[in-house]
RNA sequence: GUGCCUGUAGCUCAACGGCAGAGCGCCUCACUGUGGAUGAGGAGGUUGAGGGUUCGAAACCCUUCAGGCACCCCA
């Protein structure tokens, strides 16, 4: 490999294999967002950075975007998220729409970050969002869709849990501790970086916040207590719904959930694998106000993303990713000289115009050559016409797979290639 | 953005500072009307790139690029 040129650092070349594989994933993304009534719709990749400033922080577009002047020299960023655009949308739309709305999405997000298992620059992301209601009910059924789309997925609950907890909570028993509301923003941070930190390394960025030992202690006994959530008002109605909505057993309470993003005010979620080898899975979470950033009415909703690379990774881990057979009810017809391209050609519209699949070979070649390539791109059958069956009028049949061929008259071609082929 | 590890043929990997190799894959032929087997040939490398040390570098040093791991961040 000499002077190939090089791909952008952190983006994914998808080779028909791959290819195959990420369409599978996408049919079982449609297939669950469907099965609870989401529409898809999608917006643009490119938008103004002001409609980042407005909504995602002004970090998340200074440090982790892909930002570039356009030729009139407005900044324009490549999207790294999508809920801004939804916002966007919504807004332009608040007094039309039929609310609640139910709306998922799946396209190509970027990150200016570093590359590594798990993360990449480019990738693919699942938005699904439901919007218009403040209700524990639409959060349980985000969840449910997440839990839905694991079993579609032959995921089991001992390999993937989704992990709740709810800020409000959070923010009363931080309250309780006696953790000021200044100083709250802060160790919510924390709590959601503690198990990536040693033990004692998390214990003084704590007391450096300015928490008293025993403050500390409470704070840990509290991360620790798995039944948190029975004092909470949206959390106890939430665990009997995903009872009745039937995925209890793929959801579980964690105190140590928070998630990054600052416009979640209420329950909150991750999903993660069982063994903890992988990054999240996906995270949402219940938003008071949606659209009122870019210039809409407030708007409450829940929603959540999902990365197409970590759900791969454990899928493949797994073994849950079928073969993805390459082509396999196709036909080829091959060219026996050049003097038999035409009646080639002639064949393979006529059989095409039955509505089969057919792989005309492209140029006159030894047969041996044009088997060998119908074996590897694994189409069922092959067919050859040369002078011998021009002279009956008929076409010789060759199955791949039992390495049987026969002569049929042209004229029941299609029906036998079909009854092959079926 | 910070630290550490890795980089040799298409793939998986060898080679003490001393001739760059193997297996698999690929191409051709044996087979001028028949594919996975077999056999015989063959192609394919500036050892990621650039510089330095040395009589001599794939190996040692520096830089850079890419990937991996941890941090950061996670929209």
């Amino acid at each position: 490999m000499k002077n190939i040129i090089k791909s952008v650092k952190g983006t994914r070349d998808f080779y028909p294999e791959e290819m195959a594989k990420r369409q599978w994933l996408i049919e079982k993304i449609r297939q669950t967002s469907e099965l609870f009534g989401y529409e898809v719709y999608d917006g643009p990749c490119l938008e103004t950075i002001e409609l980042y400033a407005a909504k995602s922080g002004e970090e998340l577009v200074k440090e982790q975007a892909f930002v570039f002047p356009d030729r009139s020299g407005e900044l324009i960023a490549l999207r790294p998220e999508l809920t801004p655009t939804l916002a966007r949308m919504v807004a332009a739309r608040q007094n039309e729409l039929t609310f609640p709305l139910r709306w998922w999405s799946f396209g190509p997000f970027w990150r200016y970050e570093r590359p590594q298992k798990g993360r990449s620059r480019e990738f693919f992301q699942w938005n699904i969002d439901l919007i218009g209601v403040d209700s524990v009910a639409a959060d349980a059924e985000l969840i449910a869709v997440a839990a839905k789309f694991f079993q579609n997925l032959g995921l089991r609950p001992d390999q993937v849990q989704i992990l709740v907890n709810n800020r409000k909570l959070m923010e009363r028993e931080l309250n309780f501790i006696g953790i000021s509301a200044e100083l709250r923003p802060a160790i919510l941070r924390l709590i959601d970086r503690i198990d990536k930190q040693p033990a004692e390394a998390w214990d003084e960025n704590v007391l450096k916040l300015g928490l008293l030992p025993n403050q500390l202690s409470s704070l840990k006994a509290l991360l620790a207590n798995k039944d948190l959530w029975q004092r909470s008002n949206e959390l106890l109605p939430l665990f009997w719904q995903l009872e009745a909505l039937g995925v209890a057993e793929f959801v579980a309470y964690d105190p140590k959930i928070i998630r990054g993003l600052d416009y979640y005010t209420d329950t909150v979620f991750e999903a993660h694998d069982t063994t903890g080898e992988f990054r999240a899975i996906l995270g949402g979470g219940h938003y008071a106000n949606l659209v009122e950033d870019v210039g809409g009415k407030p708007l409450p909703g829940v929603g959540f993303a999902m990365g197409d690379v970590v759900i791969m990774l454990l899928l493949e881990a797994l073994g849950l990713i079928p073969e993805q057979k390459r082509s396999g009810k196709g036909v080829l017809m091959t060219v026996f000289d050049s003097a038999h391209q035409e009646i080639a050609a002639r064949i393979a519209t006529h059989l095409r115009e039955a509505g089969l699949q057919v792989i005309l070979y492209p140029e006159a070649d030894k047969l041996a050559k044009q088997l060998k390539y119908a074996d590897r791109i694994g189409v069922r059958c092959a067919l050859v016409i040369g002078p011998d069956e021009i002279a009956e009028n008929t076409v010789v049949i060759k199955d791949l797979a039992t390495r049987q061929q026969e002569s049929v008259p042209m004229q029941a071609l299609v029906e036998r290639v079909k009854n092959l082929l079926a």
